[in-house]
DNA sequence: ACTCAATGTTAAGTAATTGTTAAATTTTAG
DNA sequence: CTAAAATTTAACAATTACTTAACATTGAGT
């Protein structure tokens, strides 16, 4: 997980980027927005903390160009606003922001922030649909459309594949699955692999990979 | 059109305020359940925004009393809730919930958003109508026409009918569908099923079906 | 290349859910 | 009040989902 934090105050910059490489996100800085904006092109972070007043280009230019920019669309960015400007620059939204941070900033405050953020919001917003590549899965209808092919999943197969793919490329182990999926029923060793078996069953063996010893994940 | 929306975070409250006046709604706030609920009732606003988690009384607690409430029978509530609490999604539409939003919020999905429910609701009350393929099911003639033919539905086949088509491809629980259509009365395991098949003897196996495990929903 | 624990696979058994029918009960309309 | 309609119940059938068990295969570490 790569941060870019952009902020015209050193002290700022490094405090946060303290507190966040400690919590093992790779973190990059940068101390005005167009080398900001260069940084972010380049180096595709999942996460862009933005400081909305700097000189020259302010936060909020910064977020428009990034919204811009296709490669960059599924990035989060959060402002960074002192708590006086709050009225005024909550406007700053509707450049596309994801979420917003006041200063003074306090450190416990903005590393659960950030985890909670890059956690959720992996999947679609405000959608109980998740679309990737030619799979779509949408929990509402219960319905998996595959190859533009509408395809029956059993209930648990549904959960459990959902739920592999609220994180694409998580690893999740058989605990957190039997957990999540299984609750507190207690089931046999093979349970999992069969349903995993069957869900590749009906949408290819290439999705789902095995981690051998650790767990499950959904790629492509 | 007046919005109430009843949140802990000051932060949440000023935000979603500041975004759904500036589209031209009236905005009340309040910051914890139970003067949410005071307000609700003097104001008798047309959607309340309501956070799941909130200290003392909570939203979905809120949102039961709301719905024993005649005056704000039609009245809209959407929750607010993060994505990892999702699995209280189901309590949430027992409670008589009409939508979800999840955290953290993107400003002009939430805004569509809004504006999405209530614009369906207006349409809705216009003409209590739905027309779906071959089928064309009115509410206040109490008329259901399938292949141009008027076909007569009893009472509680008719608002089944009519609850599933209201939402079509969305799979509604059984809890859901007995909380709606039932009330508080206590039925037996077999009287949905058994109004289910009355239906489908009326308008053929094809349109309603069935997600075993989950529930019913209206399709084509 | 060997080994062994982890995972894959299959079929069959078991459990859970829904379908169906008819009769019993309740509600409604006249 | 009474007959018809609507609704619910109950018993059982049918279907589908889920789990298990037995055995096969794989792959990481030696």
């Amino acid at each position: 997980m790569t941060i870019l934090i952009v902020d015209d105050e050193q002290d700022i910059l490094e405090f946060l980027s303290y507190s966040l490489k400690k919590e093992g996100y790779k973190v990059l800085t940068s101390n005005n927005g167009s080398s900001g904006l260069k940084l972010a092109k380049k180096h595709l972070p999942d996460l862009i903390i933005l400081d909305v007043m700097m000189p020259e280009m302010d936060g909020i230019t910064v977020c428009k160009e990034i919204r811009k920019d296709q490669e960059l669309d599924k990035c989060l960015i959060t402002f960074l606003t002192a708590r006086s400007e709050e009225y005024s620059e909550l406007a700053g939204f509707n450049a596309g922001a994801d979420d917003y941070i006041f200063k003074p900033i306090k450190p416990q405050l903005l590393v659960s922030r950030v985890n909670a953020i890059l956690k959720r919001n992996r999947t679609q917003q405000l959608s109980n649909e998740i679309i990737i590549g030619n799979i779509c899965i949408n929990k509402d209808q219960h319905k998996l459309v595959f190859n533009n092919t509408e395809l029956h999943l059993a209930r648990k197969e549904f959960n459990l594949l959902y739920y592999l793919m609220t994180i694409p490329g998580k690893v999740f182990t058989r605990e957190e699955i039997i957990t999540t999926i299984w609750k507190d029923a207690v089931v046999g060793d093979r349970t999992i692999d069969v349903h995993i078996r069957k869900i590749r069953g009906k949408i290819g063996n290439n999705h789902i990979k095995t981690i051998k010893g650790i767990g499950y994940k959904f790629d492509l």
